[in-house]
DNA sequence: GTGATTGCAAATCGTTTGCACCATT
DNA sequence: AATGGTGCAAACGATTTGCAATCAC
């Protein structure tokens, strides 16, 4: 973890940013909470744990840089709020989201399930990618196991579509 | 097209709903507009030209109803609006698409290009898939060409449509 | 009449911005 | 003192909501 608060650090300094304490414990947030997909506001008070003085908009100003410089992805999932995702070290894609429909949680996918996919898209279409983002909305394995369990328990009948 | 206005009359009508002079007027502007990604204050106006005394509250209401009878699908490529995307009859997946980072077009890939990435992610995450949303971001083909000509005669103007 | 639907304005919510203050140089 | 960074509150833009008026059956 410190290996990568230096790395971030230097980044920073390397255009001529600070990381100043409010910025740290930003990161830190960030980087302990690696799976989950933090609102601004969740990464708010998550901070605040740490450090209380910090203001909302310093934490959104923090975000907007780290995803300038490409630290973090911000990614919408339709809800209307931005989310922030740690962006791997050494990934060179972006990863892909599993949304249950359900229970709301969110997984990723951390393998490239595309590359197949964009030489179709670059030769077919004539377009340059630069990024993508691969969503799939549905029903989590959490969720389908609770499903059958409740059948087997029930007897009771599902719909499905 | 007036077959399709009935067929979403019917629909309404199936929920108990009604197909209302502004819910019309909303529809055939999705309907004239089908290949762009209106947001609703783009909707809005358009509406307002044929039924000037429309509020914007009412074609969001309209939108949402939509959205619920699975007639549009409400996109959202992280520029902080929702657009409305008329769902193609018969298709049975949500299109892709592709916005271009130099001139903000969106075009529509209407061919499924994830029916192998789908078995994958349903078999290897045990996850049922229900809907998708994919988008490249990249540079479309009509910014590829005019790179490609004002670097062969640099310093001409350019025109987009 | 009853209940759905509308238009308007006010309210809400996530996010951004203006500005005075603070820290580091 | 210059610069960048902060906290706060106000401003903002997209969307939602409360409500009285209106419409369709």
């Amino acid at each position: 973890m410190e290996q990568r608060i230096d790395r971030i650090k230097k980044q920073l300094h390397s255009q001529s940013y600070k990381l100043t304490p409010q910025r740290e414990a930003t990161v830190r947030v960030l980087l302990e909470n690696e799976k989950d997909h933090l609102s601004a506001e969740d990464v708010y008070l998550l901070v605040k744990e740490k450090a209380p003085e910090i203001g909302l908009a310093t934490v959104y100003r923090t975000l907007e840089l780290l995803n300038e410089l490409e630290v973090v992805d911000k990614i919408n999932f339709g809800d209307g709020v931005s989310r922030y995702d740690l962006r791997k070290e050494g990934a060179d894609h972006f990863h892909h989201h599993l949304v249950c429909i359900e229970c709301g949680s969110v997984d990723e996918i951390q393998e490239d399930l595309l590359g197949d996919v964009e030489k179709v898209v670059e030769s077919n279409w004539n377009f340059k990618i630069k990024d993508h983002r691969l969503t799939f909305h549905g029903v989590c394995h959490r969720c389908l196991e609770q499903e059958k369990k409740d059948e087997e328990h029930t007897g009771k009948e599902t719909n499905e579509a």
